[in-house]
DNA sequence: ACTTTCAGTGTACGAGTGTTGACAGTAACC
DNA sequence: GGTTACTGTCAACACTCGTACACTGAAAGT
C-alpha cells in the first residue's frame, strides 16, 4: 500500500499503476501480491479504509482544541493544513481517485467522504454552533465543506513545493471560502 | 474524440484508456491515431478545450434567460441539469479527469475552470447581484461556484438510470449548497 | 497532367502486462 | 516433532501495448 502511494506521489493516478509496478516499488516479486490482494481494486480499498481512519483522527484533533467560536475556522483550518502536510499521500489519493478510480473504488471513497460529513454535521450540533439548523441541513452543509476541503486539498498537493507564498494565497482562498459557507448557514432558514 | 469519451461513459477514467482502445473504439487502425494527435495527451488537451467552449455556452444560455432575481438559482440550476443531460460525456470527462490525469491535462482543465469562473465573476458584477462585493471576493465565491457544480456533475453522472426520484433529491442538494453559498456571499464584509 | 498533402492500411519489433502452477523457507500450533 | 499457515521466489503463458517503417488511394493545388 505504502508503495502504490509512493508511485501515486509522482502525479500518477491510482488507475493507471499496473500490478507489477506496484509490487516492483515494494521491491518484492509480482505473485507475492496475490497472497495479501486479490486485485489491485481491492488493495484500494484497503487504502480508502485506510485513509478513512486518518480522516476520523482529523476530526477528533479538531474537537481537542478549546474553541475561541470566532476563530474556529482559521484554526480548523490551520490543523488540516498540518494535516494535509503530514498525510500527504492518503489524502492525495483519497481526493484524485473520489472521481477518477473504478465504479468501485468512487462508491467506496463516497461512503468514506459521507461518513465524514455525517460526524461533522453531529460535531457542529454538539458544539452548538449553528443551533436552529435542522440535522438534514447541516449533513447539506458539511458535505459542501468536505468537497470544499478535498478541492483544497488537491490544490495543496501539486503545488510547486518551492513557492510558500502561492500556498499562503490558497490557505486564505479557503480560509474565505468557508468562512462564505458558515456565514450561508449561519443565515439559513429551513422553511425557506 | 468522441470514440475517447464513449470509452469513458462506461466508468472508465482517462488515463486507464490505451490509444489502441481508442483507436479500435474509431473503428480505425492503430497508426492512423499518429495523423491527428502525436499523443493521447494531445487528445485529452483537444477534449478539455472542447469542453471549455461547452461551457462558455452555458453561461450564455443562462445569462440570456430572463431573471426574477429570486428564483434565479433554481432557474439557472435547472438550465444547468439540462446542460449536464446534454453534453454528459464533455462534462464527465472535464469534472472526473480534473484532479486524476497527467499533470499536463489537470493543469488545462484549471486553468479553463478558472476562465470559467472568472466569466462567472463579470457576470455577477454586470446583473449587480451581489452588489458591494470586490472582484476578487467576487472570483472567490465563484471558484467556490464551479467546484460545487463540477462535483454535482459528478454525482449527477454515475447515477443509477432508473431512481429519476434520486436525481431530484441530488438537484435538490445541489440548489441548497448554492443558496447556502449565495447567502454567504451577500452577507460577506470585505474587510472583515 | 503532375505533384503534394492527407488519412488510412499492414506488418513487425521489443517491452510490459496479469495470472498460473510448482516450489522453498520460516514461524506458529498442538 | 510433525503439521499447517504464511509469505516469498522462479519460470512460463498468452496478451496487449506504443511506435517505426513502408505503402496506398483519394483529394487539392498549380
Amino acid at each position: 500500500m505504502e508503495a502504490a502511494l509512493r508511485l501515486m506521489s509522482a502525479g500518477r493516478s491510482y488507475t493507471s499503476l499496473s500490478l507489477r509496478e506496484i509490487t516492483r516499488a515494494a521491491g518484492v516479486v509480482p505473485t507475492s501480491f496475490y497472497r495479501h490482494f486479490s486485485d489491485v481494486d481491492e488493495l484500494a480499498l484497503a487504502l480508502v479504509e485506510e485513509t478513512g481512519l486518518t480522516l476520523r483522527r482529523l476530526l477528533r484533533e479538531a474537537r481537542r482544541a478549546g474553541v475561541p467560536p470566532i476563530r474556529i475556522i482559521a484554526h480548523s483550518v490551520q490543523i488540516y493544513r498540518q494535516f494535509v502536510r503530514e498525510h500527504r499521500l492518503h489524502i492525495l489519493f483519497m481526493a484524485s481517485e473520489r472521481w477518477g478510480g473504478s465504479p468501485l473504488i468512487r462508491r467506496s471513497i463516497r461512503y468514506e467522504t459521507q461518513h465524514f460529513a455525517t460526524e461533522m454535521a453531529q460535531d457542529l450540533r454538539e458544539l452548538s454552533l449553528l443551533p436552529g439548523l435542522s440535522m438534514g441541513t447541516l449533513q447539506m452543509v458539511c458535505g459542501l465543506v468536505v468537497n470544499t476541503m478535498l478541492n483544497a486539498a488537491s490544490d495543496f498537493i501539486d503545488l510547486p513545493a518551492d513557492q510558500p507564498q502561492v500556498e499562503e494565497e490558497l490557505t486564505e482562498n479557503f480560509v474565505r471560502q468557508l468562512r462564505v459557507i458558515f456565514l450561508g448557514a449561519a443565515q439559513w432558514k429551513d422553511n425557506a
